[in-house]
DNA sequence: TCTGGGGTCCTTCCGCCG
DNA sequence: TCTGCGGCGGAAGGACCC
């Protein structure tokens, strides 16, 4: 969910170029807070802010109106009500978040299958195959717009590019209710002057070791020797930055993502010290991550407990058991064994379970940088495809179902809807 | 000001093993 | 038998994202 207050909103005008961007990153605009005003009329036009109405809670989502006043998501709420003593606080309430969320993203899989949800509230989707049926990137992205908002309500931001990367970077700039067409050609020019605190992955740690180098923009790191990214970012993300900087993103939109940890965690009203107390709060969080793991028919292997004291101080303490399990008794045991072994010198405000997943039947998922086998195979044989189908009959969606032994090619021109 | 809850990924450290 | 070394996995912590 966006941070921003809609200043510095930049789009594209009607017939903008759009050649090459297929990928679009579709973000509905400070989503909790529209849903409620959405619901309840009187809300509309007023700085709200949905969070919990407890004194530790913090800002799910605020109103573009309470936004110009400073408030921002993960804001504590009452730091948000200093600086927007007139905003609405309002419970959140998940349940009509999903339903509206399932909703946007069945009208995501209309136009094609390739969708990616990544949140709640966002989705990457992958156009590349929809042109012949519904047109080129930004025709689908004007009309996908015009359609949530006939349909639900509210709003979205689009962005659309070649990549992932610049697809999302295009969205932020164009909330809200906007859409920004980055065509392929322009992916340099356009990455060039952002801040470095604009890449995906540069949180404000990594911005300042940066930044104490005097590298401030994307174009400062493209000038940059690999050596000295390396010492301010470490390796990784050193690599990672200078593939994004150069437009280079090799991940592509994925329908299938698989969890590889399940955990629960509470923060407590007031600080805790007993101990009776705790171990009954880690017994309960054990249950439900127990019951998680047997309804998704996964069983965990590593346990980790979390507390956070009072002076905001965390620790983990993990152990790997012997057997698998999916069950909360012994998952709780795992915690108690864990919870019993610290000295706890301060009282406790959080304590959180996780448990890391085994299955299902080993699937581990590859790394998002990796190229994708299937999408490798799906490319040599869409060319192929469209030589004797047509273009509009193929989507590269059709393609990996087949490719997977899961499906045929699609007869009538219409993308296959997945469900 | 006073910091939720759900995750992922990376780095560092340490012990084990060949 | 002892030491050094590299690979590997587990544990812990931190940064980041929504």
């Amino acid at each position: 969910m966006g941070r921003g207050d809609g200043s510095g909103r930049i789009v594209s005008p009607e017939g903008a170029d759009d050649t090459g961007a297929g990928i679009l990153h579709v973000d509905m605009d400070a989503f909790y807070a529209s849903v409620e005003q959405l619901d309840d009329p009187s809300l509309r036009g007023r700085p709200i802010i949905v969070g919990g109405e407890d004194g530790r809670s913090v800002v799910s989502s605020a109103s573009y109106q309470a936004r110009r006043f400073g408030v921002r998501s993960a804001m504590p709420v009452g730091q948000a009500l200093r600086l927007c003593p007139t905003a609405i606080v309002v419970p959140p309430n998940f349940a009509r978040y999903v339903e509206l969320s399932r909703q946007v993203m069945d009208l995501f899989r209309d136009v094609t299958p390739l969708v990616e949800p990544l949140s709640i509230d966002e989705a990457f989707l992958d156009v590349r195959g929809a042109r012949r049926l519904w047109g080129s990137p930004g025709v689908i992205a004007r009309d996908l717009r015009a359609r949530v908002h006939d349909e639900t309500g509210l709003t979205c931001s689009v962005g659309a590019a070649a990549t992932k990367h610049v697809a999302k970077i295009a969205s932020t700039m164009s909330k809200p209710d906007g859409l920004l067409i980055v065509p392929e050609a322009s992916t340099a020019q356009f990455l060039a002057p952002l801040s470095v605190r604009a890449l995906w992955g540069i949180g404000p740690k990594a911005a300042e070791a940066l930044e104490s180098r005097g590298v401030r923009t994307v174009a400062d790191v493209l000038e940059t020797p690999a050596a000295s990214l390396d010492r301010a970012l470490g390796p990784a993300m050193s690599r990672r930055i200078q593939q994004l900087v150069r437009g280079v993103d090799a991940r592509l939109v994925t329908t299938e993502h698989v969890e590889k940890s399940v955990g629960h965690e509470e923060t407590f009203h007031t600080d805790i010290s007993d101990a009776g107390a705790l171990r009954a709060e880690l017994r309960r969080l054990a249950d439900r991550v127990g019951a998680r793991l047997r309804k998704g028919g996964w069983e965990a292997r590593t346990i980790a407990i979390k507390v956070r004291y009072s002076d905001f101080t965390t620790v983990t303490r993990s152990v790997t058991l012997a057997e698998p399990t999916d069950v909360g008794q012994r998952i709780g045991d795992a915690a108690h064994e864990l919870f019993d072994a610290l000295d706890r010198p301060l009282p406790v405000r959080l304590v959180g379970v996780r448990a890391e997943k085994l299955g299902p039947a080993g699937g581990a998922p590859a790394s998002l940088w990796d190229d994708d086998e299937d999408w490798r195979r799906v490319e040599g044989a869409l060319d192929d495809a469209h030589a004797r189908f047509g273009r509009a009959a193929v989507t590269r969606a059709a393609l990996l179902d087949t490719s997977r032994g899961g499906g045929s090619l699609p007869s009538n021109p219409r993308p296959p809807h997945p469900e």
